[in-house]
DNA sequence: GCCTGTGAAGACGTTCACAGCA
DNA sequence: TGCTGTGAACGTCTTCACAGGC
């Protein structure tokens, strides 16, 4: 149980579990076993006792789990006890998407700051308040902000300039909607994680033909 | 080479080295080396090669790989020498931003049929020209339109429902925006992919958190 | 010499099967 | 009895290292 690595698969599967525990606790259920969990979110049940195992204890044999404290721990394993300030850069359809998107406000995720490059767009606000700024002065905005998580919804041509300019301030992490492999140096304190549409859609594709 | 199970990695990685190849090709690079992609991708050199392997041999030895040749075949085994159908539910901010991303086009995916559950959206049209029709009318119009893959982008709650659906009429793949673990069969002829912020953005706060 | 194609080795992640405990 | 916690077995994916060919 002491410092083994743990694999990425588990973190994203923590937060499906949250997920479900969410719901569960929304139902009143107050007591879960792995078997019911891994129905809930398509897994073998071991692999939830061997997920939570990375972390403690967390269950009650011959019980199962209990909802709100499984959900409670997980939240806390996640980081997800605190709030996270995100910076958005490229205000398109999809940047204000996302401004206006209600599950990051629920998960404690808050935009504190919007940038764009397009003149038109500058000074305006958002229907949440939240003003945009020119990308020009990101650096020193995402400072007085106190942001730490920089979400990148420019041009695919225009989103590795400014993944460089989120590290030299240095944001701490990066989420990436521009279908672009971004170049980041292997940086300790520096995580990238895409969200690439188009990478899932081939995917479709390929199954749909070959299938 | 013949019939070996593909990793699902592969084809997602495929998917990366077309847009890699394309950018190449864009730049009037006509060779290029599995270490010069490896490069562009940020994977292993060898990773590539056997990812090629599982579908033939497409380098010349001594020499690399023909960008345009390659590209080509790469679109080939994703099924991208084709135009893929898209039906969208939900159009929120989220799916009006999807159906005005250039991306989708661009790669052969159209969006032929939109629908929603407000009446106050039913009847208008997007900037695109495409209509937004009453969920009610789901079935009947995916199939007049020849709609393929199906693209949830519905509220969490109602996402299962409509899932429900889309297999029914049958569509034959799903993208899902919605946070949520759709319940599908174990399906030959369905795939169901996510696309899902809130799980790569807790994945970040996680690593921000450890690190 | 250089770079691909590929068997073999290695690393990693998942599942099994059962010990341990309520 | 029921369900968790976990070492060991298994399977999968990645990387190495070199043979094959330009």
């Amino acid at each position: 149980m002491k410092f083994l690595k743990i694999p990425a698969a588990t973190i994203t599967r923590l937060s499906i579990y949250s997920r479900a525990l969410e719901e569960l606790a929304d139902g009143q259920v107050s007591v879960v076993s792995s078997k019911k969990l891994a129905e809930l979110c398509g897994v073998n049940p071991a692999q939830i006792r061997k997920d939570l195992a990375y972390f403690g204890q967390f269950g009650v044999r011959g019980v199962g789990y209990y909802v709100k404290e499984l959900l409670f721990d997980i939240k806390k394993i996640l980081g997800l006890n605190k709030e996270w300030r995100l910076a958005i850069v490229g205000m398109g359809n999809l940047g204000c998407a996302l401004v206006a998107h209600e599950n990051f406000e629920k998960q404690g995720y808050s935009f504190v700051a919007a940038f764009d490059a397009d003149p038109m767009k500058i000074g305006h606000r958002l229907a949440s308040g939240l003003e945009i700024h020119s990308i020009t002065h990101l650096e020193e905005i995402c400072r007085e902000t106190g942001a730490e998580i920089g979400v990148i919804c420019t041009p695919p041509e225009r989103a590795q300039e400014v993944a460089n300019r989120m590290l030299s301030i240095p944001l701490k992490g990066i989420l990436n909607f521009a279908p672009v492999q971004l170049q980041v140096p292997e940086c300790p304190a520096c995580k990238v994680e895409n969200v690439d549409f188009t990478v899932k859609l081939d995917n479709l594709a390929y199954h749909l033909t070959a299938g």
